[in-house]
DNA sequence: TGTACATCAGTGAACGCGCGTTCACTGATGTAC
DNA sequence: TGTACATCAGTGAACGCGCGTTCACTGATGTAC
């Protein structure tokens, strides 16, 4: 079955990527419902044919590029809550610091999560959705092993999970937002969110002390 | 200078508004970045020209939605927020109930907001980020009126405060996008608003007893 | 009240243009022997 | 290694269609006297 890849597939896989890079370049400005297949393969230097060789539609187009901009954000999830050991604030500090520092890395893809997750394409919605649900779960699960979930049952956790989940992309939507070059707006922004963190924290370590 | 409205004028509003409502109707399935000027014209029955009698382009009808949408919300929010009195999970509750209520009966608004929130128009963009900097400079001013927040200055408050309307906004998303009919789901979103909001409360109320 | 003129919301036709999709094709790559 | 055939990513032309915008127009409404 596993072929080597061969000359004709790395060349396939390769137009491929150069769709994807493309559209995700050209919804810079516009949204998925609106950008056009010859846009797309214009801009790869490709006949608009040769885009059914790849994609059925713009929506398939659009579920790769979630796949694309959140596959490899496990990963990282994983990496930031595991590393422990230290106490909450720097915790804090290092997850706004590694949100801000995606954001730098990969623009595009935080703004096509950002504006596809209520987009008018129900299935990117609905892979964004299925993705940010996934990392719910790892959050959840982090936070179930961390001695102050103690008295915390799994459907809070999860509940819990989603506020931060919610929390760092709309972190990195406002960091998306905010001029490249503008260190102020950004500093203002990571301050915000580093406050909201810590918030949502102090409520988690005293849960059990609101009143009845 | 305040003519009575006249015959002429009041039809023209009314074909405004019949623009305003076909648009909000046809960006159920759509983004605004590809809404058809015609698409809009023929849903109403008038010609593609008579559309420039009342927008120069989608943008500015975009815009228009905007202060639809969010404009008789300011209202809502300082009701909601003053009506005090009750102790704080009451609040809440009461909150989260005033959120699903308004999503039932403004289901289209609430949907174009979350949408074009970061969609691919960027004075819409700016509109909506301005309507909501506006209720968050509200909400700041109502907790600010509130024993707990003292010893909180000015900035901090308003970033609490752009968490509880961002919590707002998100939640009023996720009921929309629920199926309309599926109380379960529906009932679940509310607990998890709920809960999310109670974390953040405890969190604010013993905001003072952080670990330095 | 009646008349003559001004305004202007909406018409209808026309324009050039780019769209998504189809189809038979070509020629480089892959495979069997 | 060499040959004959199969595969299939990308081509190029064609199609019908709806798009946004312009323009001179019409006729109901508004205004001045």
């Amino acid at each position: 079955m596993s072929h080597t890849p061969g000359i004709r597939q790395a060349q396939k896989e390769q137009t491929r990527q150069a769709l994807l890079d493309a559209g995700l370049r050209l919804l810079d400005r516009q949204s998925l419902s609106s950008l056009g297949l010859r846009e797309v393969t214009r801009a790869v230097g490709v006949t608009p044919a040769a885009f059914y060789r790849h994609f059925p539609d713009m929506a398939a187009l659009g579920v790769a590029l979630v796949s694309e901009a959140l596959g490899s954000l496990h990963a990282v999830i994983r990496n930031a809550m595991t590393a422990g050991g230290q106490d909450s604030d720097e915790l804090i500090d290092r997850t706004v610091a590694i949100t801000a520092g995606y954001v730098d890395e990969h623009r595009a893809h935080v703004r096509f999560i950002a504006r596809e997750r209520y987009g008018g394409v129900r299935p990117v919605r609905q892979a964004i959705a299925a993705e940010l649900g996934r990392f719910t779960d790892e959050v959840a699960a982090g936070l179930a092993s961390q001695p102050v979930s103690a008295g915390w049952n799994a459907a809070d956790l999860r509940v819990l999970a989603g506020l931060y989940v919610d929390h760092m992309v709309l972190t990195a939507a406002a960091i998306m937002e905010a001029p490249q070059d503008d260190r102020a707006a950004r500093e203002e922004i990571t301050r915000a969110a580093r406050l909201q963190m810590q918030i949502i924290s102090v409520g988690r370590r005293h849960w059990d002390e609101r009143p009845a």
